[in-house]
DNA sequence: AATGAATGAGTCTTCATTCAT
DNA sequence: GATGAATGAAGACTCATTCAT
């Protein structure tokens, strides 16, 4: 699917309205005024305001899988140095797609069958695939502990993160740390939460001393 | 606040409903047909919809501070034994609690401010003061290390169970288990996960040898 | 009819709300707390809320008649001594009970049948016999002009007090009296009107020199 | 503001409801049916049922300046002759716009600010302009007194025959003219208050001879 | 291809009143 | 006599979508 320059405005405006008041608190008038287009041209480009959500979901994942694949394929880095920077680029991710990812946090729960659970399934399954080949090629070298749960070890790696960044709000009042700004907050969290995250991974899939 | 039994029945009702459809997506008059109550009643008892969404957090959010509390005072048990207690008690909070958890999952995302995300604040707040507690405790007598970021190892408990199950429709999919009934299924899933958490969990608290 | 303590409480906390937000604006329920009486109370005491608004003009209207008929059976005063007199009377009337007036005003526009009306008409009819008998004694005596169409006159001696009063907010604004506290203008405009209407009717009725 | 066909098929639908019902007693349903339009269309149109309210006065405002302003211009006309027209002009006002009348007279007693408070301080102020103007041209003509209190004075012509129009209906019953057709009683009544308010106003403005 | 106008269905909430106690 | 709990009916408004142009 080609999206143009209109499709786009209208997903990145959906995205951030449905991301601040979810899908039902947003009205298809509020992205027609947020994307400056005509009202009638959502449903003139998507169908329906489902499909538009459907759509966001298809927008996203296009490119997780060429850029994971790349960097697995990197034969310079070690598969623990491959998995640093796997965790590095889902906290960017994370960081720099926050309201799509608070769509996809919210949305997961409720779809579980039809087209937004497909489209979101699609993206967990290059994920997954992506990842269970990476720890694959760590057991084959050695490196990593034989017995992994891909799936459990995922769970506490999307778990992690997507749960800090979709209530990073509480978090932030939780450690008190309503005076900084915006974006020190989002620094220094990106920073611990890389060091954290890479600590308990090594505990998790290497063989530690 | 003290919840009668039609209080009851209609808060059991909407929170299933909100679980499967959505706060936005479920209609106060979809709740007063499945708590079998007049629909005035709901603005009657709760005033507003919002109001209600606010009584199913306090509701939930009651029980859980005794029943941890007199656990982590339990002197027979170690700081891990507490630990290991304490994630077999949130699995089972969510497993027994699902409809409540895909709610709050959904709701803790949005509400930055305002009387909901006060409610869900305060739900947060006191898992953070037991956990901090227990943890401390285990410090205290050297059996977990020094430097524990409290908050983030929450964010992997919390993240983890809370990824897991709701959304566990994509777990079942990913993992090739719908031949799996779904009470099969949940109690295997159960079983792994305490397993999983309980192996993670020493590793990131205690000194591993 | 008999009004009790709480029956007249209730009438007084109806005539201020329908004074503010008229009839219709006002529920039975902000009367009930207005009153500090039991919601229920309301129906109970007047049977419906229209028989409230009945009771009001029945409870209003019981005074004026013997109090305007004992001063113009007063037989120290002239006619048109007793005219002024019924002036600053009805003057005094609007301004002490301008939240009944409101109320009347804007009721007896859309009641033209019914309960509402007769109750009105009562009032209107009292204030109709004992004005046409003053009005007569004045001709018999000679000091009033013989040709005076009564009906259009009182419509003057209302119609302007009740204008006026009703809506002196923008009497106000429209003179810059905004500066004015609302004791001080109700002072002045007393005043002022009180002359303005004696020399008005002084001319109306008598033979000018 | 531009009203099309269908805006002002509402207002009039509207307008005629408020005056029989008032406002709160009058539903959007009811006037959608009465205007023959889709029950949304209010709203799609107007925003609101409050704005609708505001537009109905916005509305009939509009055309009153300029035929009183061009009225008053006309040079062959004396002073008082111009109030005689002008006198003429607002019983013709109020009775072909009976509807509207009722619904300002109600409305304006109880909105002493926002919106449609606004509206009408508009109308009043235009009226009490022209009215001004027209008073001083007498007085510079030596034509009228100099001592005339415009306000009142206006209050007496808006008050007398806003309080006839709007309760013609107890002025009928008082008077035991209900045997009249509508169409005679109008009439009749047409006549007899131009005469008696031509009458009171040269007593007021002219000095009498 | 793009859109202004329109709409049927549905939203949450409030209402005056009732009735068992 | 007095009332807390309850309710059927109705309220104003918003929604996603359509369709003639």
């Amino acid at each position: 699917m080609e999206y143009n320059e209109k499709h786009i405005k209208i997903i990145e405006a959906a995205e951030k309205l449905f991301s601040d008041n979810g899908f039902n608190g947003t009205s298809v008038r509020d992205i027609a005024e947020a994307a400056d287009v005509n009202l009638a041209m959502i449903s003139y480009y998507f169908g329906s305001k489902d499909n538009l959500l459907v759509a966001i979901f298809k927008y996203r994942g296009e490119n997780t899988r060429q850029l994971v694949s790349e960097m697995i394929e990197n034969k310079e880095l070690s598969p623990l140095e491959k998995f640093y920077t796997l965790i590095d680029f889902y906290i960017d991710k994370f960081q720099n797609q926050q309201c799509f990812h608070r769509v996809m946090a919210r949305e997961q729960i409720i779809h579980t069958h039809g087209p937004v659970a497909t489209a979101i399934l699609s993206v967990k399954k290059t994920n997954m695939e992506l990842i269970k080949q990476l720890v694959q090629e760590g057991q084959r070298k050695k490196q990593f502990k034989k017995e992994i749960d891909i799936s459990l070890m995922m769970n506490t790696l999307f778990g992690t993160v997507n749960h800090l960044y979709t209530t990073k709000h509480y978090y932030k009042e939780l450690n008190n740390l309503q005076s900084l700004s915006d974006e020190q907050f989002e620094k220094q969290l990106r920073k611990k939460l890389s060091v954290y995250l890479k600590t308990l991974f090594k505990a998790i899939l290497t063989y530690e001393d």
